[in-house]
DNA sequence: ACGCTGGCTTAGGGATGACATAGCCAGCAA
DNA sequence: TTGCTGGCTATGTCATCCCTAAGCCAGCGT
């Protein structure tokens, strides 16, 4: 996309903006990382904290505020011969982040990465995942087709 | 999804992750509203800051970090009659985060908007954009229906 | 020549985020 | 009952992010 958007001289985007909302919830790289360990299939606390690589104060805290938040939901759970734990699961709501961290990790890809790390398959294809932008009619987007609008409602 | 990737007990994400490296450029909210306000149109240094809400020290150091990282560029230019002023464009590199951006708007508009805002439409059909997992082979992703895997070598 | 404007930089300070180290507590195992 | 383990919490310190207020400089307009 080398096209703008629209010029705007009207309006500003400080205050009705969802990307400024998303970023209040999920504001820093250790609440990525761990939301990123969320999907990795991550539970326990010691195990988000080793991944991640914090401290055990930041997990912690971080853990709490997704929790609070909505997007892990905290539970008991208990395997057989040891005593009750916890684990975090993701919600709904941090599910459906799924698709940033995966543009994120496309990006990434591309333009940081020498070619390591992991990468998310298709089940059954086994081809590779990643994120593409289509307009709610179902076409795929080209560089530079779309348009700003201001937007009186939610259309959901 | 509700499904975990893969148990994973072998390996650790921290080093080589594509989200983290990635992260590692666009680390701060304030650098993820410059790229909003780039893909806005917006292209003068003060009009970055007005829009964004930061304070000029900010918006110089965030800005000339984005054009270190080569997701921004800055050029010289003169409207007729003005003396000459310099403006920010999108780089290629810059230009690719543009997924990542939406994913952010499609999660704060169903999670935490109101349903005030603006919102990003296909030019010409008028439909609303959002973005969606897709494999390679091109088929739509279904909670659940992807593993995850390490790599061997890019494959671009 | 003088001031105004746009695009910065400098200086100083507060809030937030991160760390390391240490300790607490519950509950099984011995 | 003693110790070990997992999941935290407490403390203190350093780094980063952002702010306000102020100033600098180039170049156009007068």
């Amino acid at each position: 996309m080398t096209g703008r958007l629209d010029p705007r001289e009207s309006w500003s985007a400080i205050d009705r903006c969802s990307i400024g909302k998303a970023l209040d919830v999920v504001r820093n790289r250790s609440t990525f990382l761990l939301m990123r360990e969320a999907f990795y299939g991550t539970t326990r606390f010691e195990d988000f904290a080793a991944r991640v690589g914090l401290s055990d104060p930041v997990t912690a805290a971080r853990l709490r505020e997704l929790v609070d938040e909505g997007l892990l939901e905290r539970e008991d759970y208990r395997e057989p011969g040891k005593r009750t734990r916890q684990r975090y699961r993701l919600t709904e709501k941090g599910s459906d982040l799924l698709p940033t961290l995966v543009a994120l990790m496309q990006w990434g890809d591309r333009w940081e990465n020498d070619g390591g790390g992991v990468e998310l398959r298709h089940q059954g294809c086994g081809a590779k995942v990643g994120v593409e932008l289509r307009c709610a009619d179902g076409h795929a987007l080209e560089a530079g087709d779309m348009e700003l609008a201001g937007r009186r409602r939610a259309r959901s």
